[in-house]
This record gives C-alpha cells, structure tokens and sequence, in this order.
DNA sequence: TATTTACGTCAACTATATTGACATAAATCT
DNA sequence: AGATTTATGTCAATATAGTTGACGTAAATA
C-alpha cells in the first residue's frame, strides 16, 4: 500500500487524472466551498434518514440489509433474486444470509416462477408488507415534514436533485424501476 | 434491466397476488407514492454518490470510515477525538482502529492540546490533505455537475434541501460544523 | 445431448461497528 | 494535597454486512 501512496503522492502526472474541477477549485480557492458543503450536507442527511428504520428495525432483530430487501420486494413484489441482486449491487452470498432469515421469519415468500421455473419470485407476506409499510411511513413522513418546510418553489427541486445525483448510465435503470414500482402500486 | 421488464410483463399470475401493502399504500393516498418515489431516489443517490469515492479509496488500502475521519480532521483541522466521534456517531474503539491506521500511514497527525494536554488535535498531514482534497474533488464535481444539469431555479434548493433532511436537534450542530469548516477552509 | 442459466450453499475472510472492562495522564474540585 | 472527573487508549469478545472462490442442482435452451 506505501508503494501505491508513494505513486500517488508522487504523480503530479495524477493531477491530470484530476477532474479539472480539482485544479479549479484550487484557483477559485472558496469555489468548491459550496459542493462541499453539499457533501457534508448529504452525509448527515443520509444519516438521520437512515436512523429512524434503524430505529425500528431493531425491534425486530433486523438490520439495514433486511430492511432494503424487504423494502424492495414490498415495492416490486415477484422480484426475482437476480433483479434484486442487481438493485442492491451485492453478492448472491451475501443476499442469501439476509434472505434466508427473512423467509425463515415469515416476512417475505417465494414461490417458483411460472414461465421460468428455475426463478424464485419473492414476494413480501402480509406480516412482511405491514412491516414495510411501517419503515416506509417513517420515511417517507420525514419528506414529507421536508416538503412542508420547504419554499413551495424549491418542493419539485428535490426529486429532479437527486435523480441527477444518480450516475448518468443508472438513470434508464432507476427509472424503469420507479416507473415499474408505481404500476405495481397502481394496479390495486 | 431488459430482463426486469421482460419479468415483470411475464408475470400476470404475480399480479392477483399483490400486496395489501399497495393496496393499502394506495389507499394512504398517492401523496405517499411521491414520498416512497423519494426514498428510493434518496438511496440511489446515496449509493451513486458514496461509490466515487471508495473506488479511489480503494487504490489506498483504505475504506469508508477512513474517508470519513480523513475528510472532517480536513475540514476541521485541530478537531479532537471527542468531537469526531460526537460527528461520526461511533464508538471510540471503532474510530481508534481506523484513525490509528491514517496516523501510522502519515495521513492525519495527532497533537497535544495546548489548552488542555489530555486532548489530542487532529490535523491532516500534507499527504492527507492531498487525498482528502482529491476525495472531495470527486465528490464535488458530481455536485456540481447535477447544478448544471438541473434547471437554475432548482439549484439553490439542494442545499435547502438537504438541511431540512436533517434531524432538526442536529441542525444547529450541523450549522456550526459548516461554519467552522468554512473558517478553517478561507484560512487556506 | 450438451450447454447455459438461475439459484443455493459451504467456507474463509475483511471491514465496520458494537459492548464491557480496565488503564493512564491531565484537569478540576474540595 | 488528595479525590474525582475527564479525555483518551486499549484489550477482548461479538455482531452485521459484505467479499471471493468453489461446487452443486434443476430447469431452460441451443
């Protein structure tokens, strides 16, 4: 690892490596002032939007893994565990640990796929959409109150904010996701 | 993702076993779908966001709670354990391992307090300042990069928006951390 | 029939966090 | 000066969430 610092404090060439906006920042001086008060403003949200599940997800002896699994199988129920690993950017070994404790807990179901049967479509029971509903609500009221304290101009703003926060070549994905979701949810 | 789709086209005896949850979600009304749109969104972003980052971190041996102390001892040189951890939200022994691993590497120094010996003030060593400016580089640059993609109306509403994220007992103590970065940064 | 695909599983390992107990030096109170 | 509190370090055990790699199996497909 030394070597690797070694060659990386040592490359000047690496500045060019940089995004310019390295260098810019660097003559603007204060410039970049803003953007990272941006990234210190994401990281604590991040963290207290995450808190309140965690806070409930403890009653349950679950964590935040079990949260995201159940959250999406809730929000796209037969999900087939490829989709799901491909939402979650995780490996199949990793999911299955989280998984299984969900099945075994009788919070999520899966059943075998009807064109393909090698597929195992998860879909969350009653119990697990209840819990998932809870975690949701927590959630989803804390944007709420957000929207409310926000000028009714800058309410729109957020959403289009962090779809554009989202990398560029994932947005398709993201958004036939939501897209997808929102059908699920407005089929009943 | 063309084989979500094809999946969920594929899918019609999925359908009739559809969730209560979404049921009742769209019972709760639609003001919820926006909400539970946002969550998700939140979570992309998130991911998106955090994932430049440990992909640069990684060519150093290092990880996410290594970026965490490299960035706020950055921002906030002189910052002592106490206050790390009260930013962080982690157990002293958890910050110890990684932050004794940046100190033996060279990338953060510790020095006794002047006013009060017992503390230790954390400052970043050159090498440290170069990574950590390099990591907020990147992270910038996505900031900025969204500022210009998003319409200029809704570009003065991120930040607000984040701050209203925030645990509102945190945010005076957010404001004050912004303040004081800000400080240390004109400084530079 | 042969191969590929979707998934499960065993094992070993890493990173990040936790709780609890105890140690030490410096500051502060009485 | 002596007792106590404070700021920090450290040892040990444990939990959670992730990784890579190897191997297995049933079902779809070429």
């Amino acid at each position: 690892m030394d070597e690797l610092v070694a060659k990386k404090i040592s490359e000047p060439p690496g500045v060019a490596a940089w995004p310019n906006t390295a260098a810019e920042a660097a003559v603007a001086g204060d410039g970049d002032g803003d953007a990272l008060e941006l990234v210190e403003l994401f990281f604590f949200a991040y963290r207290d939007f995450v808190g309140d599940a965690d806070r409930l997800l403890e009653n349950y002896g679950f964590g935040r893994a079990h949260h995201r699994v159940l959250h999406f199988v809730n929000r796209r129920p037969g999900l087939t565990i490829a989709a799901l690993l491909d939402i979650l950017r995780i490996t199949k070994q990793s999911l299955n640990r989280v998984l299984k404790q969900l099945l075994e807990a009788g919070f999520v179901e899966a059943r075998a796929g009807v064109v393909d049967r090698r597929q195992r479509l998860l879909y969350p029971t009653p119990q697990g959409a209840t819990l998932a509903r809870d975690l949701a609500a927590l959630q989803s009221a804390r944007f709420r109150k957000v929207m409310d304290e926000l000028p009714p101009a800058a309410r729109g703003a957020a959403s289009k904010f962090l779809f554009a926060m989202i990398d560029s070549g994932e947005r398709e994905r993201v958004r036939a996701h939501l897209a997808c979701a929102k059908a699920a949810g407005a089929a009943t």
